[in-house]
RNA sequence: GGUGCCAUAGCUCAGUUGGUAGAGCAAAGGACUGAAAAUCCUUGUGUCCCAGGUUCGAAUCCCGGUGGCACCA
C-alpha cells in the first residue's frame, strides 16, 4: 500500500522543512496544500518556499495560478489526488504539506459531490445585503429544515451555500451532505506539527517583521488594483490595502497583521484539536522527521 | 517650588445623587463539506494607586502620600 504523508500546523512552526527533509529521506516529491501559495503573486506575504527550498525537493501547487482565477477546495481535492496517483507510479509515498485545513482535509479525507454556481451565489448574496439574512434564513428552514437546525444561522456563508446547492439541484442540502465521498487510496499518516502556544506567537511576530523587511509593502502596493479578488482578502495583504487607502499607520498595519496571523494559527489549532486521526507533535520537543520516518517502516 | 487635572481589567476608557464595578480592543474556548489565511459563535478577566478619615455602607466625599501630565514660576 503507498502512503501518504500530510503535515498540517499553525503557520510558522516549521512545516516546510519536515516536509522537504521526508521527500528527501523518501526520493519523494511534495504536495503543497496552501490556498494562498496557489498563487504566483503572492510570495512574501503567503511565506512561499525559498527558490533554495523549492529545488531542494520537487513541489507541486505553489505559484500555478492567477490572483484573478477562481479555484475551490473541490477543485484542489481533485486536481492534487490525480497528481498524487501520477507520483504513485514511481514513488511509495508522497509528502503533503500545508496550513489549508479545509484543503488538506478535502484532498485526505474527500468531499461530497456537490455543486456550485457563482452567479446563483452573487445573486444569494446581493438578497441578503438587501433583504438581510434572516429572510434567507427563513427561506433556508423552508426548504431545509434539518440543515437550518445543524448550521450556524448566523454565519452568512454557511447559510447561503446551503441555498445554492439547494437551489441548483432541488434538493434538501442535508440530503446530498452523506459523507460518502471516499478518503485517499493510500494509507494516510496525518501528522500536526505544534509546540507551546507563546513559541509559536513569538515565531509568528518575528516572521512578520522579516516579511516586512523582505518587502511586504511593496508586495502589496504592486497588488492594490486587484485588492477586490477572494485570494487578496487574506492576512498580510487586506491589513496593508487599508494602510495604502490611509485607515492605518505603517506600524498599526504591522501589529494586526501579527494579530490576524496569531489568530489564524489558533484556528488551525482549534481544528485540528481532537482529532482521532490525527497524531500530535511537539516540535519543540525531539526530531518530529526521525518518529515519522520509523512509525512508516514499522 | 506653586496651581490644576488624572490614576479603575493586559490596553484605551466609562462609572449618574455614596449601595464593593462595565464597554471596546486584546486574550481564551468553540464551529467549520467548493469564499476557508475566508466566515461565524461563546466567555471571563479587578488590592478601583497607597494610607487614614467621615459614613450602616466609599471607586465615588475629606485629608495626607506616591506617580504621571499641563500650566505658572
Amino acid at each position: 500500500m503507498k502512503t501518504v504523508i500530510a503535515i498540517s500546523g499553525p503557520t510558522g512552526v516549521g512545516k516546510t522543512a519536515l516536509a522537504i527533509s521526508l521527500a528527501n529521506y523518501f526520493q519523494t516529491e511534495i504536495i503543497s496544500c496552501d490556498s494562498r501559495q496557489f498563487y504566483k503573486e503572492m510570495s512574501i506575504g503567503v511565506a512561499r518556499p525559498s527558490v533554495e527550498e523549492l529545488n531542494a525537493a520537487r513541489h507541486h501547487f505553489i505559484s500555478f495560478l492567477s490572483v484573478e482565477e477562481e479555484y475551490t477546495a473541490g477543485m484542489f481535492s481533485r486536481d492534487a489526488r490525480a497528481k498524487i496517483q501520477e507520483l504513485f507510479q514511481a514513488n511509495e509515498v508522497v509528502v503533503v504539506v500545508g496550513g489549508s485545513m479545509l484543503y488538506m482535509d478535502a484532498l485526505l479525507y474527500g468531499l461530497d459531490e456537490l455543486p456550485g454556481d457563482k452567479e446563483i451565489r452573487n445573486a444569494l448574496n446581493k438578497r441578503c445585503e438587501e433583504e438581510g439574512l434572516l429572510v434567507l434564513v427563513e427561506e433556508l428552514k423552508v426548504k431545509d429544515l434539518e440543515f437550518a437546525a445543524r448550521v450556524d444561522l448566523e454565519n452568512a456563508h454557511r447559510v447561503i451555500r446551503a441555498l445554492e446547492v439547494i437551489q441548483i439541484t432541488g434538493k434538501p442540502f442535508s440530503e446530498l451532505r452523506t459523507k460518502s465521498s471516499d478518503a485517499i487510496d493510500a494509507e494516510i499518516i496525518h501528522v500536526f506539527l505544534s509546540g507551546e502556544r507563546e513559541w509559536v506567537y513569538d515565531r509568528i511576530n518575528k516572521r512578520v517583521d522579516k516579511m516586512v523587511e523582505e518587502g511586504l509593502f511593496e508586495e502589496v502596493q504592486g497588488l492594490q488594483s486587484m485588492q477586490h479578488l477572494q485570494a487578496l482578502n487574506t492576512v498580510g495583504y487586506r491589513e496593508i490595502f487599508k494602510y495604502i487607502e490611509g485607515s492605518f499607520s505603517k506600524e498599526e498595519a504591522i501589529v494586526e497583521i501579527k494579530k490576524n496571523t496569531r489568530n489564524y494559527a489558533k484556528r488551525q489549532m482549534t481544528w485540528y484539536r481532537n482529532k482521532p486521526q490525527v497524531r500530535q507533535f511537539d516540535v519543540q520537543k525531539g526530531d518530529v522527521s526521525a518518529e515519522i520516518i520509523s512509525l512508516i517502516s514499522n
